[in-house]
DNA sequence: GCATGATCATGC
DNA sequence: GCATGATCATGC
């Protein structure tokens, strides 16, 4: 074997990346010396030496040295355990100017990612190594991926780095990176204000996909065959264009729909995308983490309905601070795409689609507010107010709150229900029916105009 | 008329 | 059976 792992070519590193398929770490480290973590135990296979150069860890082939988990969900398909986390952001010396400058470029270009599968009934020293991909983005891959490098870089540039949330880009994120989410780092274009330590990453989502292409057989259908050549978003309207102004009968007729599932617009969505499946498991919604969401604005563009999403257990939330809360990490990993239809004569007529995701300045101020306040009342037992016939009233907040966020029931019916911590003083209950966070339908609206 | 509680329709 | 997405319905 090459003594200097920076000099061997991209054939030798290929069969090396062979030879310890099927094993595991125990195995691994048993023959190569044990250095510590799976990252160290796997370049000492390479020979190369830990480091944070500029350059791939494979200097002259040109190839940066990834290793990272994978697990088997309950339903027997593959997902990535985390995010792939990539080079530090270094804000003060990162090329700001051209793409194919910055640190992320000349480092990850070309990754040789090793796989290992994550098995929380086994130990550590246990994961098998299983896979490897010599990975190069797709044309289109590239595309989203400048794009993302833009939004990050112009956050940057705006003295924003502050305000980086990983749901502002598609694929390429910029995940924190720091001992604790205490240790803040200055940034150049603000003088007052510090940012949380960052480092270029490529999405859980975006790995899971990686993943299922490389060792399962599902087919997962692509939106765009053809290349993509604006945004992301602007090329979904390119490919809507002909089927704006249509009313969602007209939709359902035109593709044979006689569905009438509430997620009927999700499904005349991907059919006018030209997908036989569903838009949000398209390969582009998965690797972004896309959810699609429909929108409806009455004729005078005012919006009726706020929007639901997953329900909360009362018991698990107690259990939470905010920054590890599951409403959080939602906000911060999920992108919506909003199918807006708008009453015309009558009929509701399909009018645009448009991405958003909730900015961290919103999601730790006004989600956060609401949430502490939910967690108080589940804390404390106050939880019904009164009672009007058979419906109960809360003290969880509601529109008024503060215009961004409420809490409502979001269950099958009232019998529905999960534990509660503490009884509730009012009536003693001891299960209450199921809730949920919901977008308030003004701040929608002002998202939409 | 709007806010808030309640519930529907479907698919997995 | 239940999560999900969405909308209905009551009463203030």
């Amino acid at each position: 074997m090459n003594k200097n792992g920076n000099q061997l070519t991209k054939e030798e590193i290929l069969v090396i990346a062979d030879t310890i398929k099927g094993t595991t770490f125990k195995e691994i480290s048993y023959k190569y010396g044990n250095k510590g973590g799976f990252g160290l135990v796997i370049e000492e296979v390479f020979c190369i030496n830990p480091n944070s150069r500029p350059l791939p860890d494979f200097e002259e082939a040109g190839i940066e040295l990834k290793v990272t988990p994978y697990k088997i969900n309950k339903n027997g398909t593959l997902s990535a355990k985390e995010r792939l986390v990539l080079n530090n952001i270094n804000y003060k010396n990162e090329n700001l100017t051209d793409f194919h400058k910055s640190s992320f470029w000349k480092k990850n270009e070309t990754m040789l990612i090793i796989f290992y599968l994550f098995d929380e009934l086994k130990e550590k020293r246990d994961f098998m190594i299983t896979n490897h991909l010599l990975h190069n983005f797709s044309e289109n891959d590239l595309k989203i991926i400048k794009d993302d490098w833009r939004i990050i870089r112009d956050k940057i540039k705006n003295g924003e780095a502050h305000n980086i949330s990983e749901a502002d880009t598609l694929y390429l994120g910029a995940c924190t990176k720091g001992v604790n989410s205490k240790s803040l780092v200055g940034q150049p274009f603000s003088t007052t204000i510090k940012a949380k330590p960052r480092a270029y990453s490529l999405k859980t989502t975006y790995m899971t996909l990686l993943i299922r292409k490389l060792m399962s057989k599902e087919k997962i259908e692509k939106i765009f065959d053809e290349k993509i050549e604006t945004s992301f978003e602007n090329q979904m309207r390119i490919k809507l264009n002909r089927f704006f102004g249509k009313s969602q009968e007209e939709l359902k007729n035109i593709f044979k729909i006689r569905s009438n599932a509430k997620n009927i617009n999700e499904l005349l969505l991907s059919r006018m995308l030209g997908l036989k499946g569903k838009v949000s498991k398209s390969e582009e919604f998965l690797k972004a983490n896309i959810i699609p969401k429909t929108v409806r604005v009455e004729e005078d563009g005012h919006i009726v309905e706020s929007m639901s999403f997953p329900t909360f257990e009362f018991s698990k939330i107690i259990n939470e601070t905010w920054d590890d809360s599951e409403l959080r990490d939602y906000f911060e990993s999920t992108k919506f795409l909003f199918i807006v239809f708008k009453k015309e004569n009558d009929v509701y007529v399909f009018k645009d689609i448009k991405l958003w995701n909730m900015q961290i300045s919103i999601l730790d101020k006004q989600a956060r507010d609401v949430w502490e306040k939910t967690k108080e009342l589940i804390e404390t037992g106050h939880i019904i107010k009164r009672i009007s016939g058979k419906r109960r009233f809360t003290y969880f907040p509601d529109t008024t709150f503060n215009g961004v966020c409420h809490v409502r029931p979001h269950a099958k019916d009232a019998e529905d229900t999960y534990e509660l911590p503490v009884k509730d003083i009012l009536t003693g209950v001891e299960k209450y029916t199921k809730h949920c966070f919901w977008l308030n339908n003004t701040f929608i609206k002002s998202i939409i105009s």
